[in-house]
DNA sequence: CCTTGACCCTGACGTAACGTCAGGCTCGAA
DNA sequence: TTCGAGCCTGACGTTACGTCAGGGTCAAGG
């Protein structure tokens, strides 16, 4: 009665590679509570189909990166718990995330440092210790701006996320580098025109087309003595002065068109 | 002598809120031999300022995810090999971001079906394991590329990043959208000419040009009634008959021109 | 001189999710 | 019956500390 075809019963390493985890695994899920399969006479733990459902749930909600304790009682009561979990648990990870794009910048920016000239150790840890710090002291940048445009900014900050950051970062660089290519040219010209209307695209796309923040902006890059070290060394790029000063010319044009 | 101004010594409990980690952690550093500060005569711990300097290193090493072993022996043997224990960190963060995008995402696309349609939270699980597995299953699409061509998408891959993904999957999507407004128009009029660029320059992104992936790809579409259940969810928005039947129309004028 | 309070020490156990033995049972086949 | 494969439980190891517990040290006040 109890072993027909259907309903068949399944060893513990048996039903653990067809789950693709450890039986180690499924022991410890047992003594949780949280897998609790049937026994034979002998103390043979025997798994059923629908103990491999249960199973199922238990490793995707592992991979969203739950506690077994909080699968726990997810499981058992079967609630509408579950979205408002499922929304808490997307915030932490994309908490880490941004933890994680930090830690990858910060040693891409490390190794950049190294391939232009080669640097001690020592040096290069200040350099990763530099980008760290940096990413969470954008905050004296709010100095340059007056007080009512902090808010607005905290704001955006929200939407600043990393990978959106790491795409604007590459798309300043291509223009900057083309600008470059293009500092014989007319100002007036076509070329530099199409750069002036992409430098003030990607200007909007920071200002959010906000006045104020873009005077805040202005201040900011005048005041470029007194910006901190690790910030100044990430801004190198931005600072040639043939590029901003060819640039003012174009976009000076640009906006009396 | 030793207590002059300049290099001054600090007590554990200072020195700790100084650097911003627990005492605990410094007691830690000291019994692993990560950071030995010198004793007094009672055995309290005395910290300088060298000391600082290196438990910043630690903090920094500790940031980008190492493990504190790794950091002892990258500090003790100060050498050429932490340029190259970087760059394996950042890809050993690159995979972990990998799991943590996929994770997010399949969070989120759980989230929407449970704003379009209340569902169970059995459910709900449900789909999050399809869009969990799904996401390692892209390898059935091989099956319909040719043998070279297979190395050429594998080699495509690498730098097919989820945040790239995400933001063609949104090109996509609002692409689609906005094809959908344009269907009663002219397929050789100027909006739909517009819509075929777009269409053809994405389909390029995808492709990378290479005719051989386009014919795959082709072939995969042809197939529909052979993709996976997880897969046929996910590409819904790009089903829909009419919509692939204009832009045909408006891609066979473009390409004419 | 003694006490008080703030700070210091070490050692031991706890955490999460198992991995890894170690010692001992059960089962089907030869 | 005996052998090898597979099963069981219990105990310790892992990481980077947190959290007591029990017990010194030190400067100031009584």
């Amino acid at each position: 009665m109890r072993n027909n075809g259907a309903d068949r019963m399944y060893r513990t390493q048996e039903f653990a590679e067809l789950a693709g985890v450890t039986v180690r695994a499924l022991h410890h899920y047992d003594r949780l509570g949280l897998l609790k399969p049937g026994r034979t006479g002998a103390g043979y733990r025997l798994y059923c189909v629908r103990d491999l459902e249960r199973l199922e749930q238990i490793v995707a909600l592992k991979f969203l990166g739950l506690s077994l304790t909080q699968i726990k009682t997810l499981l058992e009561r079967e609630t509408i718990e579950l979205p408002e979990a499922l929304r808490m648990q997307r915030q932490v990870l994309e908490g880490r995330r941004r933890l994680l794009d930090r830690a990858i910048r910060a040693i891409r920016e490390a190794e950049s440092a190294v391939k232009s000239g080669q640097q001690t150790d020592a040096a290069l840890l200040k350099k990763i210790i530099e980008v760290i710090e940096m990413q969470d002291n954008t905050d004296w940048m709010l100095n340059y701006h007056a007080e009512d445009a902090r808010a607005k900014i905290e704001a955006r900050r929200q939407e600043w996320t990393p990978e959106l950051q790491e795409r604007t970062s590459k798309q300043w660089a291509d223009l900057m580098a083309e600008v470059e290519t293009a500092l014989g040219e007319d100002p007036a010209g076509e070329r530099a025109q199409a750069l002036a209307a992409r430098w003030m695209k990607l200007v909007e796309g920071f200002t959010g087309g906000d006045p104020e923040i873009a005077a805040g902006v202005r201040r900011l890059y005048a005041d470029q003595a007194n910006w901190p070290a690790g910030f100044q060394q990430q801004a190198k790029p931005f600072l040639k002065p043939e590029v901003w000063r060819y640039m003012e010319k174009a976009i000076a044009i640009w906006k009396g068109k």
